[in-house]
DNA sequence: TTGACATGTAAGCTATACCTTACGTATTGT
DNA sequence: ACAATACGTAAGGTATAGCTTACATGTCAA
């Protein structure tokens, strides 16, 4: 019996979310403030933050206090957990792939 | 302002349950029945059943019937949107760390 | 110092994700 | 025909994600 667990800090949790990818996607363009970040939203700033918080937990995204702002940057790192997933994904589906064409010259030329 | 919509086929949502990915791994080993798919969790088999549900939401999972069972098999084509959001999120890091190592590189000789 | 600003946090509401048990529906074997 | 098998679906409960408004905190500027 496999049991699973879920963790707050869960990257693929964290990007779960479109609006915090779209956070993500603005931070690819460099540091930005909270308050830059919230802007282009529709949601108050505060739900802003809170997604931010998800983004911290997650290791995704770093904070650094400056004066009364706080700005926030993309730390890539963590999304190699979501790009091994891929690989180790991407590696097995190969493996059949290459198991059918065999399977498949195997019948053309018997 | 930007809005920011969800939709239950989303591939995001999809992957970020550990449980889900367990199944695409055993998915990525070839086909499976829906009893084979459950058998190895804790989780009671119609929770897996909805699991897989949202899985063919997603796109990432296809049936088929065979008798009085059904076969799932893994379709990794949906995975490309998550290998291309991850691809540009790495290609404008990269041009992030080009322009500074550009600016470094111009405060070491000035 | 005092007020405006930038921001996180608390409290509370609502929608929904996820689980369970109970049931319905084909299909197979006897 | 009948019982057993292999499933999906319905109904319902509970936890929590995600939003809002209201508030607290720290900083800048006059």
């Amino acid at each position: 019996m496999k049991t699973v667990q879920r963790a707050t800090e869960d990257v693929f949790t964290a990007i779960a979310h479109p609006l915090r990818r779209e956070l993500l996607n603005l931070l690819a363009g460099g540091e930005h403030t909270a308050g830059q970040l919230a802007a282009p939203f529709a949601v108050t700033r505060p739900a802003v933050s809170q997604h931010l918080r998800v983004l911290l937990d997650a290791g995704l995204v770093r904070e650094r206090r400056d004066g009364r702002e706080r700005r926030y940057r993309l730390d890539p790192d963590r999304l190699t957990v979501v790009r091994d997933w891929l690989a180790s994904h991407e590696r097995l589906w190969r493996l059949r792939l290459h198991a059918l064409g065999d399977y498949l010259d195997g019948q053309e030329q018997p």
